[in-house]
DNA sequence: AAGTGATTTTGACTTTTGTCAAAAAAACAC
DNA sequence: GTGTTTTTTTGACAAAAGTCAAAATCACTT
């Protein structure tokens, strides 16, 4: 089953009309390593998700870039500034190895937002759990140091450790890779 | 006429019947300086708003209260938690000056997304507007230096400087008041 | 206006993290 | 396998932030 369909439906009810409305409108990608999904200053954006592959996102500071989050497969992703409002993006998203993904346009989401009146829960309960996840980000941000933040990746997202360059992880931790390199040596 | 139902009108149309039933749901409360609208470990929350006074959210970490945001008049406040999931808060919300709110507690918030299917769409935007303010403070954490920050809030929200004290303003900015005193004196 | 308690500033010193440059190790292509 | 590129580690030093203790300032009560 299309994956991001099947995603919809762990957080609602999908009427088969809305499954079908939706099938019409998610589409199919394949991307190389580097490709990019979005790029800063673009104001229509998707929500997607992952069948294969692992993606990043990224801002320019000082002309260096800093991860914001890492995408792997099955979880909803997206840019929320032009997928929620007509803004442009101020992060970039980029695949950070060849990856298959399925997305649908803010477009045409806000239009089954309108049409499908119970597509408003789900809308509802993805937003809701994203929250969570950003304030968990928040808080880990204010409270832990990078030495604390690095031993928590390394004990819930293990995979990341693995598949993620240690520069990549250390813009992530916020902290730069020789450090992140000396906390590692421990 | 009651201040939350205001603002759930901003996000979204409210039919008479919803207004009606949200009217009897939505209590108002006066706390003084130093009360708690919410303690860590407590597992049914509200979602509120102030019609007058001014709240802190704050983390206790190494015995050491670290602050995660401040909340002032007119803005819809909460904790997502024990709101969006039945769990314990892992924050404390305590007011830091007399204040008078509107809340509607999580069960007779979920009976209402229940009950009327286009408070889910006001349900829905809301989390999305909430989403966009912590991806804001994530990248503010992650990309902007302690003085930024400081700066920053200076410019954006120069009452918060006014009414709340540089201890709590360090914690939320993630130093330590001494280093935001030394900040601030250049 | 004086006294009390809370908040803010200052000073000396320590710890953590950043910077820059170079070496070592790993990954990849031919 | 050899050479090339990318990633990771190391070292020496600089900058930023933390710690602890004491002094100064401010706010409030009487």
């Amino acid at each position: 089953m299309n994956p991001l369909i099947k995603k919809f439906k762990e957080y609602g009810s999908i009427t088969p009309e809305i499954e079908s409305a939706l099938t019409a409108k998610i589409k199919c990608r394949t991307k190389n390593k580097g490709d990019y999904f979005l790029k800063q200053g673009q104001v229509v954006s998707s929500l997607f998700i992952l069948e294969t592959g692992l993606v990043r996102s990224f801002y320019i500071k000082n002309d260096s870039e800093i991860n914001s989050w890492f995408g792997f497969e099955n979880i909803i992703l997206g840019s929320i500034l032009p997928l929620f409002y007509k803004i442009p993006s101020a992060e970039n998203i980029q695949f950070l190895e060849e990856s298959t993904l399925y997305y649908i346009e803010s477009n045409d989401l806000n239009e089954m937002y309108r049409k499908y009146n119970e597509m408003n829960t789900i809308g509802r309960v993805m937003a809701e759990e994203y929250c969570k996840i950003l304030e968990d980000r928040v808080i880990s941000l204010q409270t832990q140091s990078a030495e604390e933040r690095y031993n928590f990746l390394l004990e819930y997202q293990p995979d990341a450790i693995q598949r993620i360059s240690l520069g990549h992880i250390a813009s992530y931790l916020g902290i730069k890779q020789e450090t992140l390199s000396r906390i590692r040596k421990k």
